[in-house]
DNA sequence: GACGTTTCAACGGT
DNA sequence: CACCGTTGAAACGT
């Protein structure tokens, strides 16, 4: 192991060593090591993990890193709401006082436990990135949290069965909500492209106020008397609009949607909004409702950018009643978002469709799915050579754990599985929803191991059973190789698992930098940023537990060098805004616990979206030169960005 | 203001 | 999976 990798996932200097980049063809000898099994069963010659002495401290401190300085937001109200805001415009400022003496919760017992809103009160009203992120993570936090409660059934006071309306109803009535206030045109703090999984969702953050309708208006002074302007359209498949072209949208008015003998639809409400906004010409936020490739039975919403109505007319519906018909125009000048969710469906159907591919599985199928190889910048070829492996590798020096005992449960472990063993190690809460979203952070998650009788349709092996969404290794403009993917993430997914060698550090030279870089090297002992990710159980009415703690909790440090073997996540890169965070899992082999590193989404996380994590920095160890020698400059341009990691 | 109406949800069952 | 029934809650309008 000598020799400096390429600057894979590192934005480091230029020194990136071109004779060692090979071309096509090795890589796709990269031949899984084992011959089967994607999970390495029992091949992996895995002498274990150190054992997991109790009695340490946590390795990082948990600095309070709450948003004191504002972004610099750039909030566009294209036309802002001088003339936008709603003859109700007192109402909701009532509204607003009430929510901020939240009088419905002050009776409740237990329920007066204060919360930090963590916003200002205008910023209510008026939002930026920095508040629009805080309440959606806040939200799906609850949401997770309510589903949680919801697969268990164990709720003490009735049954969850809508956590999604459940959270937006607690924050709602909280006043953790933004852009109350509605407006023409562009919200500050949400970009186009963005994703949703929830209807709520829009809500909460102020992009589409209705809870269910599809056409979202708002009441202005007109020339001579009120007029309702449409401020946002949700075109989800509900009626039969059209979507053919990227850029036109045929959507149809409201009226008559379930109805099997519907009656004409009447120019009232969203309809007449939409014919006045025809005439007065004012942009319309779009809404896409998409079919989510991971999971088909749910949807995702996609802000598609701002629209102008160009005509509009009647026509006879399917159910007799005639319905009304608008053509919007996509303004020209923004990102394609449309469009490039059509491409990713052409991509899948045929694989030499996206541009620049080299390979269209880089792990010659050591994947449960395969993972393209694309440059779209320059003409290098591939990544340094590697030899690609789907999950750890223990070398043979590390000393035997106490023997492992799995549960002995006989159908699929789940949500309901109080009794299963493996499940109860987690303190008693499933960790993850039953679509597989993980709930909270922790710092440690046991999962069913390979003695379990459970497999294989034990759902307690979400980071063990494979690859769920479908990745890209591409050419980065400044930072070398990086990982994207081509389907839309909801946040608390799993995405891959950081495979490698593992390095037992009593072996590892002490000197450290003996010309070795830590490219392409996880190391748990890092100081790392740190992050709420979990809910707040002050949100909850009823007495709730605490939410699980964030700290990582690792006896011995975990080092995995992914310099000769690893896996996709070797080219995730460093980010001080990451939308990825890593997570210990361990779970059974063999009769002995190993020790794995997780990745999850931290966020929604829109398709072609590079994913990042923070790779922490890595401890300069007292004596040794107070230079940070290890560390790299940072091109991650984030507004928070350190500068280095 | 309270209440009824409207609404391109979300789920689970079949 | 496609349809279908159930449950559901914010905003709007009366």
């Amino acid at each position: 192991m000598e020799g400096s990798s390429d600057g894979n996932g590192v934005p480091s200097s230029n020194s990136f060593d071109k004779s060692r980049v090979l071309d096509v063809k090795p890589l796709r000898s990269l031949v899984p090591m084992l011959p089967d099994m994607p999970q390495g069963q029992s091949f992996i010659c895995a002498p274990p993990f150190g054992p997991f002495p109790s009695g340490f401290s946590p390795f990082f401190p948990f600095s309070v890193q709450q948003g004191s300085q504002c972004a610099p937001e750039t909030a566009t109200p294209i036309r802002s709401s001088s003339t936008a805001v709603p003859h109700s415009a007192k109402k909701r400022v009532k509204r607003n006082r009430n929510v901020h003496s939240s009088p419905g919760f002050a009776s409740g017992k237990g329920s007066t436990k204060d919360f930090k809103l963590g916003f200002s009160f205008a910023e209510r009203d008026d939002g930026n990135k920095e508040v629009v992120e805080n309440v959606r993570m806040r939200f799906d936090a609850l949401r997770r949290r309510f589903s949680q409660l919801e697969d268990a059934k164990e709720s003490s006071s009735g049954i969850i069965r809508r956590a999604d309306l459940k959270a937006g109803n607690v924050l709602m009535s909280k006043g953790v909500r933004t852009n109350m206030k509605k407006r023409i045109g562009s919200v500050p703090g949400i970009e186009f492209g963005e994703i949703f999984f929830f209807r709520i969702e829009l809500c909460v953050v102020g992009l589409h106020a209705q809870t269910m309708g599809g056409i979202d208006y708002v009441n202005v002074r007109g020339d001579l008397e009120q007029e309702t302007l449409a401020v946002s359209i949700v075109s989800s498949g509900g009626y039969d609009d059209e979507a053919e072209e990227a850029n036109v949208l045929i959507y149809s008015g409201q009226g008559g949607f379930k109805d099997k003998e519907a009656p004409d639809q009447k120019l009232e409400r969203g309809n007449l909004a939409l014919e006045t906004s025809l005439h007065r010409g004012n942009e319309v936020r779009v809404i896409r409702g998409m079919k989510d490739a991971v999971s088909p039975k749910t949807k995702v919403y996609v802000y598609d950018g701002l629209y102008k109505t160009e005509s509009s007319w009647m026509e006879k519906g399917k159910s007799g009643g005639s319905i009304f018909k608008y053509k919007l125009l996509r303004l020209p000048g923004q990102p394609d978002v449309f469009a490039l969710w059509k491409s990713i469906e052409k991509w899948k159907e045929g694989l030499s469709l996206r541009p620049g591919l080299i390979l269209p599985d880089l792990t010659s199928g050591a994947e449960s799915m395969p993972v393209s190889l694309v440059n779209e910048i320059d003409d290098e070829k591939g990544p340094a050579y590697f030899t690609y492996f789907p999950t750890l590798k223990y070398s043979k020096s590390f000393k035997l754990l106490q023997p492992f005992f799995g549960c002995n449960c006989h159908t699929a472990c789940g949500p309901g599985s109080t009794n299963c063993s493996c499940v109860q190690k987690n303190g008693g809460d499933f960790p993850y929803t039953a679509n597989a979203v993980l709930v909270s952070r922790k710092s440690l998650i046991h999962e069913c191991g390979l003695s379990c009788p459970c497999f294989p349709n034990c759902k307690n092996r979400v980071s063990q059973t494979g690859l769920k969404v479908r990745l890209e290794v591409f050419k980065t403009r400044d930072r070398g190789w990086g990982l994207q993917s081509w389907d839309p993430i909801r946040a608390g997914t799993f995405i891959c698992e950081y495979a490698g060698e593992v390095i037992d550090k009593s072996n590892t030279r002490q000197d450290g930098e003996d010309g070795d870089n830590n490219d392409h090297v996880f190391d748990t002992s890092h100081t790392y940023q740190s992050f709420r990710w979990n809910f707040e159980p002050e949100l909850m009415e009823e007495e709730s537990p605490p939410a699980p703690i964030e700290e990582y909790d690792i006896s011995s440090p975990l080092i995995i060098s992914a310099k000769n073997i690893g896996n996709v996540a070797r080219f995730m890169n460093h980010s001080c805004s990451p939308n990825v965070f890593w997570q210990p899992v361990i779970y059974e082999h063999n009769n002995e616990s190993f020790l794995h590193i997780a990745f999850f989404a931290m966020r929604h996380i829109p398709p072609m979206t590079e994913l990042t994590y923070d790779y922490g920095i890595a401890r300069t160890d007292g004596e040794s030169s107070s230079a940070p020698s290890g560390r790299k400059k940072c091109l991650c341009g984030s507004p928070k960005c350190r500068g280095y990691f």
